[in-house]
DNA sequence: CTGTTAGCGCTTTCAT
DNA sequence: ATGAAAGCGCTAACAG
């Protein structure tokens, strides 16, 4: 309101300090070659015009972002929010920059999203797509020719780098576990079958059930309509306590959707664990302190997030051939109150 | 690794097309005076050279990003997680990108995103600043002339525009609630001074016990170190509990804070509510869904984001004068659980 | 060690 | 309705 005041640039410094752009240039970038004396005599005109390099210009002249591009479907989960941090800890000891999108979970914002970070020219995208559907995503970074690292989730009919979790095995595991303590009658809340976690956990409940001689009941599978809403979650397994023979226990395929379990049984005043046990993919942290309650398959989501960027980073410098790769990462149980204890009598 | 391919560029797209540069431009921008029939030539180019406008180089020419910067201090904390949510919905709507940081309630991460996000050229910054220890910053954001709007925390010293809660009131409400209950020895954990609601949360917790004419104790005032980590506020609450004259309630001075005095009284098998009554600030929506259980004065979490983007579109705009102007939103308090019912007895 | 020239990809401005 | 020229702010590449 005072001053018309146009940015500062970096000509404006050079005159200032009485040498030409290119040797600012040189400063700011601390490069070799500038004698110390002009160094000094830069930096300070730098200082009292409180000079910023515009990243914009600098980027378009170099032909580099050093930026890579990020998108989560659903920020309000612990378990992406964990990725993140890995992602943001590798990438800045990479010295590169993060630009974080939330695609909530809907392939047309994910579209978008990408199309935000390919015009912006990001060199490399860590994504956790949101499910089938992003196949056309993942062709337009591959045809624009970005690097990218899938996270948490493959894509039927698409191959290219993967950091996944271990979910067939994960979810037997955990079901296992249920059995182990005596229930014959498990549910499943599970997501879109779009969702190659949600195939895969659906997966490992079936080779859990077949391996102790149990018999699918496919009305025990109940599929929630959206995976970041605890509130469809619900719904599903609503369904389930709703059955004239209801399961004494479910395996719902992550936190959100056993955050939707817990609502449907508090509602029908079925007790966890006494009447339905609960078991679910993916600690949350926050709540586990709070009250250590949910038996999970907790997946080191930090570590999701360190080794995608490396394998991005191998990808952008050419470290690697053109294979995709993959890597699994192990999800390990831990048991508390949810799962209950053993079942006693007629375990239905 | 076929194509050597440098992305493909508005001249080529020209080429293709055989119009000039500028009319493809102006396509791309869909702008008016082209005739039907070249755009269709021109779009059709687009589309098979699958063209992405580069927008660095447009921002640049244009000299305008249309994008702006958020900092947020904790994105663990759902609290700022819904905040993030009503920027990104107000900031779509307004036809702007958004840039995602987070401080990790870090000064220095702080001060590195606010100087990456003015090199980027952002027009307008929103932030959760970490503390008064911010100051610096907002004068730095100040001085580049660059629009911002503060979220959730003033800073001592320093005015600008603001989206704030009503701490001081919603923590007398929450605290008068403890004493409606018949606690006499109410405790608190805190955070940093250097933090306004942190500041404001306390003068309310004083006003409502020398309303009811109860003495501050001040031993019962514990600091935490860090406000993102539930551990620290664990520590702090456990200095409360091995009192030997412990308080009966806590109030704590956000939803964070909650989770470590919860885990402190687990530790030492104080039960709560029934050994202890708790309240805090802000709710954790899927904690809440899972288990009812805090009792909270909830903030509408939303709604500082939207309120705080459309401040900042008016500032951009200039519709509005310069002197700063502040929003109070108000806290509700949500009795759950946790606060338990009415002490009996001598409550202490 | 420092400066000059050219150009990154796009849009503004002014012609035509 | 379309195009040519110039420039956004910076840096690579080459001079000296």
């Amino acid at each position: 309101v005072s001053t018309p005041s146009r940015k500062t640039t970096i000509h404006d410094v050079a005159a200032h300090a009485g040498v030409s752009p290119m040797t600012v240039s040189r400063v700011i970038n601390s490069q070799a070659r500038v004698s110390q004396e002009t160094r000094r005599r830069v930096q300070a005109s730098v200082d009292t015009l409180g000079y910023v390099p515009n990243r914009l210009a600098r980027a378009l002249s170099r032909r580099r972002t050093s930026t890579f591009g990020v998108v989560i479907p659903d920020l309000s989960n612990p378990f992406f929010t964990l990725v993140v941090r890995g992602i943001e800890e590798a990438a800045r000891r990479a010295d590169h920059h993060v630009i974080l999108c939330h695609s909530h979970a809907d392939p047309e914002r994910e579209r978008a999203y990408l199309e935000d970070m390919l015009s912006f020219q990001v060199e490399g995208v860590l994504i956790a797509p949101v499910s089938d559907r992003s196949r056309p995503h993942m062709r337009l970074l591959a045809r624009e020719r970005v690097p990218f690292v899938m996270i948490d989730r493959s894509i039927r009919g698409f191959s290219g780098d993967l950091v996944q979790g271990d979910s067939v095995a994960g979810a037997q595991t955990a079901v296992e576990h249920l059995i182990g303590l005596g229930h014959r009658r498990i549910g499943m809340v599970t997501e879109s079958d779009e969702v190659s976690t949600a195939r895969d956990r659906q997966a490992g409940y079936r080779a859990a059930l077949a391996a102790a001689g149990l018999d699918v009941d496919e009305a025990l599978i109940a599929h929630s309509s959206a995976a970041t809403d605890p509130a469809a979650a619900r719904e599903a397994a609503d369904r389930l306590l709703a059955l004239p023979h209801p399961p004494s226990a479910i395996f719902a395929v992550n936190n959100i959707a056993a955050v939707g379990v817990a609502k449907a049984a508090r509602e029908r005043s079925v007790s966890i664990p006494d009447d339905l046990a609960l078991v679910c993919f993916d600690d949350i942290e926050q709540f586990a302190r709070v009250r250590p309650f949910l038996t999970v398959m907790a997946q080191p989501a930090e570590t999701f997030g360190t080794v995608a960027t490396q394998l991005l980073l191998d990808r952008i410098a050419g470290r690697v051939d053109d294979r995709p790769r993959t890597v699994v990462l192990p999800a390990t149980l831990v048991v508390r109150a949810s799962s209950g204890s053993p079942v006693t009598g007629a375990a239905q």
